[in-house]
RNA sequence: GGCGGUAUCGUCUAGGGGACUAGGACGGAGCCCUCUCAAGGCUCAAACACGGGUUCGAAUCCCGUUACCGCUACCA
C-alpha cells in the first residue's frame, strides 16, 4: 500500500519534509453512519493514507439528549466495514468539558468574549469593517465581511460548549492540520476562524466537502431509502464496491477511470480533483459497480463476504463450504459474473445446495410447456448422460448435442427443459456448468424427480 | 430577508481559452455473441442554466440574472 507518487508531491518544500497531516472524522453519534457522512470520512482517511498522515476520529456526544451508545458502535460498525481505521484512540468530546470551559474562560479573561444578559458566554466580533477569509482547498478564497458574522454564543448560561468553541478548542488539542467536512459548515468556519485566532493557536487547512443528495436532488433522506452504509451491507453490496462508489461522488481522478481498489484510490486520491457541486446519490450505479466488484475481485479475496452470507442464508455451514473448497469456488466464479449483489448471488446458489428444488411456475410454464414431449426429452438424457463415462462439461455438452441432433431439434430445445429440471429456474449459469456442479448423483436424480412430476400429473 | 456556496447529457463525471462535431460511465433503446441469464462488443438518443462582457477565439476568465443548497439557535 506504499504511495508511489509520495515522492514526487510537489508540495514538498525541498529541504524541510512536510508536516505529518492530521485529519479526523467527527461524526455526532445521534444516528446511523449516513453515506454522507461515510463519504467524509473516506475523503479524511484517503487525504491522510496519501500523504502519510494520521486519520482520527471523534466521537461529537455533547448533544447528550440526542447522542446513543447504539449510535456511537453503528458509526464504529461502519467505519471498520468500510475499512476506514483510525490511528490513535477515539476522542469523546463530552470528555473534554472542563477544557472547553477552560478555554472560553481564556477568551472571557483576554477580553475576547463576554457574558451577556441571559448569561451566555458570546465571543466578541470585532474589526467590523474587516473581513474573516481563507483559502478553502476545494473553494479556494472564501471571505466573509466580519460585519456579517454576530457575536456567537461559546457556552451556555449551564457553562456547557457550543459547538464552535467545542470543535475548535478539541481540534486544536488534537493538532489537527487539515479540517475536511461537509460545506454546510462553511458559514461555521469565520467563527472558527476568529476562534482560532483569539485563543492564539495556528490555523489549520480548511475543505469543504459538497453535499450528497438523493435522486430527486433533495438531500438524503430516509425517504430515499436506504441511506446508512449498514443498509448496504445488508443489501449486499461489498464494502470496496461501497467506497469505490463514494470515492466517486464528489471526487475524480481525472479522465475515465472508474473502478478502482481501495489501495489505487489512496494512490490517485488528490484534493485537486475534489469538486464543488453537490451528487445525487444514485443507487443503480452502486449495483453496477458492486457487479463490477464481484466479477474483478480476486476470489480468495471475496470469498468470505460471500461465504457469510450463504452461511447466513443457511444454506450451508462453514464446515461444508471448507470441505468442499475447490467446488465452492468454482461455483462462485460462475456465478459471480452474473450477479449485482451479493444477496443476488445466494439467491442463484440456492439451487447448488438443497435437496430439493423450488419450480419457478413460469419457468415451468414456458419450459416444460408439452409435458409429454419433456418427459420423454428428459428420460432420454437422463439414459444419455447416466451412460457417460465421466463428468465433464466437454463430454457433457457432446453427449446431450449429439442427443439434440440425434432427436432433430435445436440444442437449446433441449437445455432450457433440462435447466427447469436442473435448478427449478429459466435463469442459470450454463448448462454444463449447471450438470458439473450439480454432480452426477444429484443432476440424475433431479431429472429422474422431474420426469416423475411430469408423468404425474401430464396435463400441468 | 441577509450572508455564503453551487451551476456540463435524467444521474456520476472528463474538460482548466483554440485538440469540442463537448469525451467516458450508469440508466434507456437497438444490434452482435449465445443453451437461458449475465458479462462482453458495437450503435443510437441525451448536456455546457440565461444574459452581458474580456479575447482573433470561451464549456473554460469576469460581471449580472435565475435556480438550487447551506448558515443565519443557550443543535451539531
Amino acid at each position: 500500500m506504499a504511495d508511489p507518487h509520495a515522492a514526487a508531491e510537489p508540495s514538498a518544500p525541498s529541504g524541510s519534509p512536510p508536516p505529518r497531516p492530521r485529519l479526523r472524522f467527527a461524526p455526532s453519534p445521534t444516528g446511523f453512519l449516513h453515506v454522507g457522512g461515510a463519504r467524509t470520512a473516506l475523503f479524511n482517511w484517503l487525504y491522510a493514507r496519501h500523504f502519510d498522515g494520521d486519520f482520527l476520529l471523534r466521537i461529537e456526544d455533547t448533544d447528550r439528549a440526542r447522542s446513543t451508545d447504539e449510535a456511537t458502535r453503528a458509526i464504529f460498525e461502519g467505519l471498520e466495514w468500510l475499512g476506514l481505521s483510525w490511528t490513535e484512540e477515539v476522542v469523546y468530546q463530552g470528555a473534554h468539558l472542563e477544557r472547553h470551559q477552560h478555554d472560553a474562560q481564556r477568551l472571557v479573561d483576554s477580553g475576547a468574549a463576554y457574558r451577556d444578559d441571559a448569561g451566555i458566554i458570546r465571543f466578541r466580533v470585532t474589526d467590523h469593517d474587516g473581513e474573516t477569509t481563507w483559502t478553502d482547498l476545494v473553494h479556494g478564497r472564501i471571505a466573509f465581511p466580519n460585519k456579517d458574522i454576530e457575536d456567537f454564543a461559546i457556552l451556555r448560561s449551564d457553562a456547557t460548549p457550543l459547538y464552535n468553541m467545542a470543535v475548535v478548542s478539541d481540534d486544536i488539542a488534537m493538532a489537527i492540520t487539515l479540517v475536511m467536512r461537509g460545506d454546510d459548515h462553511i458559514s461555521n468556519t469565520p467563527k472558527q476562524i476568529l476562534l482560532y485566532r483569539a485563543l492564539g493557536a495556528p490555523l489549520p487547512t480548511f475543505a469543504h466537502l459538497p453535499m450528497i443528495h438523493g435522486i430527486d436532488g433533495k438531500k438524503l433522506s430516509k425517504r430515499h431509502g436506504a441511506t446508512a452504509v449498514g443498509d448496504y451491507k445488508e443489501l449486499g453490496i461489498l464494502p470496496g464496491a461501497m467506497v469505490n462508489f463514494l470515492a466517486l461522488l464528489g471526487w475524480s481522478p481525472g479522465g475515465d477511470r472508474e473502478i478502482m481498489t481501495l489501495a489505487e484510490l489512496i494512490g490517485l486520491f488528490e484534493p485537486d480533483g475534489l469538486l464543488r457541486k453537490a451528487a445525487v446519490f444514485d443507487p443503480a450505479k452502486l449495483e453496477w459497480m458492486n457487479g463490477q466488484h464481484l466479477s474483478r475481485t480476486p476470489l480468495v479475496e471475496l470469498l468470505p463476504h460471500i461465504t457469510h452470507a450463504i452461511v447466513a442464508a443457511d444454506l450451508a455451514t462453514s464446515a461444508d463450504l471448507t470441505a468442499r473448497a475447490d467446488w465452492y469456488a468454482a461455483l462462485v466464479d460462475v456465478l459471480r459474473v452474473r450477479s449485482r449483489t451479493i444477496t443476488d448471488l445466494v439467491r442463484q446458489a440456492a439451487p447448488f445446495f438443497s435437496d430439493t428444488i423450488a419450480y419457478d411456475p413460469p419457468a415451468v410454464a414456458k419450459a416444460w410447456a408439452d409435458r409429454a414431449g419433456t418427459s420423454d426429452l428428459l428420460r432420454a438424457s437422463h439414459a444419455a448422460l447416466r451412460r457417460g463415462t465421466d463428468w465433464t462439461p466437454a463430454t457433457l455438452e457432446a453427449t446431450l448435442r449429439a442427443l439434440a441432433e440425434e432427436r432433430g431439434i435445436a440444442a437449446g430445445k433441449l437445455f432450457q427443459p433440462l435447466r427447469v429440471a436442473l435448478t427449478g429456474l429459466a435463469v442459470s449459469p450454463g448448462i454444463f456448468e449447471v450438470l458439473q456442479l450439480l454432480g452426477r448423483e444429484r443432476s440424475l436424480a433431479r431429472i429422474e424427480a422431474a420426469v416423475k412430476i411430469l408423468s404425474d400429473d401430464p396435463a400441468g
